[in-house]
DNA sequence: TTCTTTTATCGTATATTTGCGATATAAGAT
DNA sequence: ATCTTATATCGCAAATATACGATAAAAGAA
């Protein structure tokens, strides 16, 4: 049991679902947010910003790298991140071709 | 270790997180395509589109439901869910608003 | 060279998620 | 009342995620 049956979705509905999963956490948002605001490279000082260890905060950008939605150089003993907004952009697509129904019907009552 | 950092972030940072959370899942996303696009209370026939055991969907259902990304009303042995769209508007404002720059700034390259 | 600074990775404990079968529940059909 | 059908919930096993401290790695400063 358990046994991972996520590959049996279409690729979109997975693709989708990670972007999902990396946004997944507070963390995570409040790290993008950073990246968003200011809209440039990043060097140190996130680990400031955010009320957790060094290595946490590290483990977090690997996942948002992983996923994709930021990008990041290491330079030696400092590293840049930013974010990649193509990455938003596919995702912002993605979510609204899915759920394109929402500006149009949503007054439509169920239960 | 391990002990939940997660209300130390803003509470809107917290909901987003919560949004992208119930969205985490290819399963649920695929639940979600499906009412979206009927747009209407699905009344059973939804564990069947699904390639899960019953109990599984019945739990992914809840989690969307917990989450308020559908509602669902249970009338005896019949349950029937539709999408409720205010909470979509409600994320894809939020999402727009943390995410402001997407559409203006994303040409300026970074790292 | 060694020291310092910054970030990544490893190891580990705990918490949460995912999935299923079994069982409960609730209402209509017989 | 019993049977059937549809859905929810319980209990459990396995997988993942979260968090931290300790340690490694990488480059500049002394």
């Amino acid at each position: 049991m358990a046994t991972h049956k996520k590959e049996e979705f279409t690729q979109r509905e997975q693709d989708l679902a990670n972007f999902a999963k990396a946004m997944a956490h507070p963390a995570r948002i409040a790290i993008l947010k950073v990246l968003a605001q200011r809209n440039e490279c990043i060097c140190g000082e996130i680990v400031d910003l955010l009320p957790l260890a060094q290595s946490t905060v590290s483990q977090h950008l690997k996942e948002l790298k992983n996923a994709g939605l930021i990008s990041g150089s290491i330079d030696g003993p400092r590293s840049c991140y930013c974010i990649n907004w193509k990455a938003f952009e596919k995702f912002n697509g993605e979510f609204n071709f899915l759920f394109a129904n929402l500006k149009v019907k949503n007054e439509k009552a169920c239960c």
